[in-house]
RNA sequence: GCCGGCGUGGCGGAACUGGCAGACGCACAGGACUUAAAAUCCUGCGGGACUUACCUCCCGUACCGGUUCGAUUCCGGUCGCCGGCACCA
């Protein structure tokens, strides 16, 4: 029995790849771009988890490989950004130092996968030869307006001592650190993505992404249709805009709520209620958050000044309150209690009047316990527009509204534009600087990179300026446009800046004219395939495909989404689904496995686990099987290889069989089932072999071929060992023959009543009239009455029904 | 609260467009080899009933109901778990 050493033989086909690469870029070839999620370099290293995004990608670009293609598969790191600076911090050394220690040990970490990355292409956001780029694309968006200054409340995060964008705050707290979210009031670099809201939103559809993903990025952009109506203010000359998407509800609003911060909430107060009204005004301005969301119960104050309905002349109180956001839509909302919940729930604790206008079943409900809120149902209550569909004048009022004066039909978002500025060190400096004269100015692009300096104290402070605006040399500039002292701009860049356009890099990562040729851009580009994780639904992938778009805008690149399609892993998480980390203790590093069980063994057990798709909880025991198939196999070809058993019919099914199966599950991304194929297979061609005597060489190259990208190193020895000369990657993915591998027979189960009574063995081309004849016979004995019926579905089943 | 996904043996999971539920593997049990152990190989492994036996029958894919010759798969309802959004008017 040969004895299977996967040291040996893993060390052997390493050093081979270093001498002789495998995917080699001949010009001729198609090119397969597929790309991982660049990992920021933590401290903590690789875990079991990060290796199966990094097992999956490799052996679907070695599929790719296989298959005749170029595989473009790069390998970088986002390595700007606060994981990276808060560990920097918590070990008291610079972040320049740690990150360049942490990319080292993973990339140690990550070479032990034997991925087919090609460390030529690598890129580091923190190198300035790559963010001179990231600050080309800023200044870039600043001249188109993209970017721009504004002083605003905006969610800050206390533990981080950083401004954050909405995409960063979950559920109120900080998505890195869970920390509350506070408001903090500072002056800030937005970027305009507002702007690309209907572009983000339509060209979802063109993207073979998982729909999951579709739909949160779909939603968080929140598009809705709707109308702005004018309310005039009672004896005043001004009127209180509203938005809704309810026109159809106008005659039933019954009163008006103001968001606390909306700028005539004080000036509506009466001098009876002004006290109330501007405690009010002070109590939201404090709520964080949080306070915001937990306080479910309602509360608000009348500001003792009245609108009046534009449509009916009502007179409408004005209240304010907090469940009314102020940065979405007018930051006022008209009422209408009978179909919103939140109107009605206030409504009820304020005692205000519910004036209902869409009949319900038909009927005017007597006692509302509830806001009746579908937009089905004839109008009622509503002058003119009575016994109008409620559905339909929802679609129609805007414009009838538009037309009489009254408002505008409109569209709105709940896309903010995206809070950009960070008040951290570890980030690309903003390269903008102050002139008291010519006001914002942007360093000049062959001033680029606008490099971060070395300080020594790189710590947040907590002011609301970050760390460089200590540095005086730094600070104090002057203009680029016309001389005087100046000031830099010392607030720093999020760690999306790199991260929102790192893979068109990859491609051309040397090249200091431009951020991309066109030429390699054209080329080489988009991603085809893009491995990661979900968490980036809404934040990283939303960002990159703003910021393609823009580059695509101002013609750096021809396409305008960057990924065509996404594969989001699922976690590997410890016992009982809890996710991995270091102050749990339940860690597992890929390190002992592959030294005691093989970088092969270890990978097919990542996919084995279970769906690439879905989560899964690490078990070490189960590795024990995978490598058990490893080694029956390495048997079954090294004692088959030289015994010279010619293929016999059998073996050629099976061989067919074998390819069909690979490749369809291959073709489904269904990983998992791809490797207990392999066990199934290998488990018949043992049986299969303790008959023959072995098994036919073109058998086992064709099993070898279909198992290297999964086991690299196993399929290049045994390829050598059936007497391939060249690399198992330079041999073509086999093709399977259908014909080929037909059974002469089918086992056809036959059903009484729909219950199985039997199986009978049938020549695959039998008639339909000589299997239910076959049938009927297998059956003879079990059949109770006469048969009213006969199913016969070719090569599935019979079933005869019996009365 | 709203939206989406998922509920299959002791465990991870399989079952392509409705067609023999439990592939493949883990764990476990028994056996072979061995002085012994490990490794390896063989056998069994959803539950129940029946039986002097390896045959047969019944139940079984969260629960209730429906469609169908036939449902893990489709439809309606209930429960549970997970994920997303969360006063967006």
């Amino acid at each position: 029995m040969a004895q299977y050493n996967h040291t040996a033989i893993e060390k052997k086909w390493r050093e081979n790849w270093e001498k002789h690469p495998i995917n080699v870029n001949d010009g001729k070839k198609e090119k397969y771009y597929c790309l991982d999620m660049f990992p920021y370099p933590s401290g903590s290293g690789l875990h079991v988890g990060h290796w199966r995004g990094y097992v999956i990608s490799d052996a679907w670009s070695r599929y790719q490989l296989l298959k005749g293609k170029y595989v473009i598969h790069p390998m970088g790191w986002d390595a700007f950004g606060l994981p990276a600076e808060n560990y920097a911090i918590k070990m008291g050394v610079h972040p320049a130092i740690s990150t360049a220690e942490n990319v080292k040990n993973i990339k140690r970490q990550i070479n032990q996968i034997a991925a087919i990355y090609d460390w030529d292409m690598e890129v580091n956001t923190t190198d300035p030869g790559f963010y001179k780029w990231t600050q080309w694309i800023f200044v870039q968006m600043f001249k188109k307006g993209l970017a721009y200054e504004k002083e605003f409340p905006i969610n800050w995060c206390p533990s981080c001592k950083t401004g954050l964008a909405n995409e960063e705050v979950v559920n109120g707290c900080c998505e890195r650190c869970g920390t509350p979210v506070t408001k903090k009031n500072l002056r800030q670099w937005m970027l305009k993505i507002t702007d690309y809201a209907e572009r983000l939103l339509n060209d979802l559809d063109k993207l073979d992404w998982p729909e999951k993903v579709k739909k949160m990025q779909s939603e968080w952009i929140g598009k809705s249709y709707g109308a702005e109506v004018d309310f005039p203010v009672e004896g005043r000359e001004e009127k209180i805009t509203v938005y809704t998407t309810r026109p159809d509800t106008l005659y039933g609003a019954t009163f008006m709520v103001l968001a606390p911060e909306h700028a005539l909430a004080k000036s509506l107060a009466t001098d009876e209620t002004r006290e109330a009204v501007e405690k009010y005004i002070f109590d939201a301005s404090m709520k964080s958050n949080v306070d915001r969301l937990q306080d479910k119960e309602k509360t608000g104050v009348f500001t003792g000044s009245y609108a009046v309905n534009p449509l009916n002349g009502a007179k409408v109180p004005i209240w304010l309150s907090d469940y009314v956001l102020a940065d979405y839509g007018a930051g006022a909302i008209m009422c209408v209690p009978a179909h919103d919940d939140r109107d009605f729930e206030f409504a009820k604790k304020f005692d205000l009047p519910i004036i209902q206008v869409i009949a319900k079943d038909g009927k005017e409900i007597e006692n509302m316990t509830e806001a009746y809120t579908e937009a089905a149902g004839t109008m009622i209550n509503s002058g003119e527009w009575n016994g109008m569909e409620s559905s339909v004048l929802k679609k129609e009022a805007p414009a009838m509204i538009e037309a009489r004066g009254l408002g505008k039909k409109t569209v709105n978002y709940k896309l903010r534009d995206w809070v950009f500025s960070r008040q951290r060190y570890w980030g690309e400096p903003i390269p903008i600087i102050h002139c008291p004269k010519c006001g914002n100015v942007p360093v000049p692009e062959d001033q680029l990179p606008l490099t971060l300096p070395e300080v020594e104290k790189y710590q947040p402070t907590g002011t609301g300026e970050s760390p460089l605006a200590d540095i005086d040399w730094w600070v104090n500039t002057t203009c680029p446009c016309c001389g005087s002292p100046a000031k830099r701009e010392t607030n720093t860049m999020p760690q999306w800046a790199g991260s929102s356009w790192y893979f068109l890099r990859y491609v051309d990562n040397k090249n200091d004219q431009e951020l991309v040729s066109r030429e390699k851009a054209d080329k080489y580009l988009p991603v085809d395939m893009y491995i990661g994780g979900v968490e980036h639904a809404v934040l990283h992938l939303l960002y990159s495909r703003f910021y393609t778009k823009f580059l695509y805008d101002i013609g750096v690149i021809d396409f305008d989404e960057p990924f065509t399609k996404l594969f989001n892993q699922g976690m590997i998480t410890g016992k009982n689904g809890i996710k991995m980390s270091k102050s749990k203790g339940n860690v597992v590093s890929p390190d002992d496995l592959v030294r005691d069980y093989g970088c092969d063994a270890l990978r097919l057990y990542e996919l084995f686990v279970g769906p690439p798709e879905l989560d899964a909880e690490w078990d070490d025991r189960g590795i024990e099987g995978v490598a058990r198939f490893l080694k029956r196999f390495y048997s079954l070809v090294m004692d088959s290889k030289d015994s010279d058993v010619k293929e016999t019919k059998e073996m050629v099914k099976l061989r067919h069989k074998l390819v069909y199966d690979i490749e369809q599950r291959f073709d489904q991304f269904s990983l998992n089932t791809v490797v207990s194929g392999f066990m199934e297979y290998n488990n018949k061609l043992i049986e299969l072999a303790k008959k023959e005597g072995g098994i036919d060489k073109e058998t086992l190259k064709t099993f070898v071929i279909l198992l290297a990208p999964f086991a690299p190193h196993m399929g290049e020895e045994l390829w050598e060992a059936l007497g391939g000369t060249d690399s198992v990657f330079h041999a073509s993915w086999p093709e399977c023959d259908r014909e080929a591998m037909k059974d002469d027979e089918v086992e056809i189960p036959v059903q009484v009543n729909g219950k199985t009574r039997a199986v009978v063995s049938l020549p695959t081309d039998v008639s339909k009239e000589a299997a239910l004849e076959a049938g009927k016979a297998a059956v003879a004995d079990k059949m109770t009455g006469t048969i009213v019926k006969e199913i016969y579905v070719p090569g599935k089943i019979i079933n005869l029904v019996c009365r």
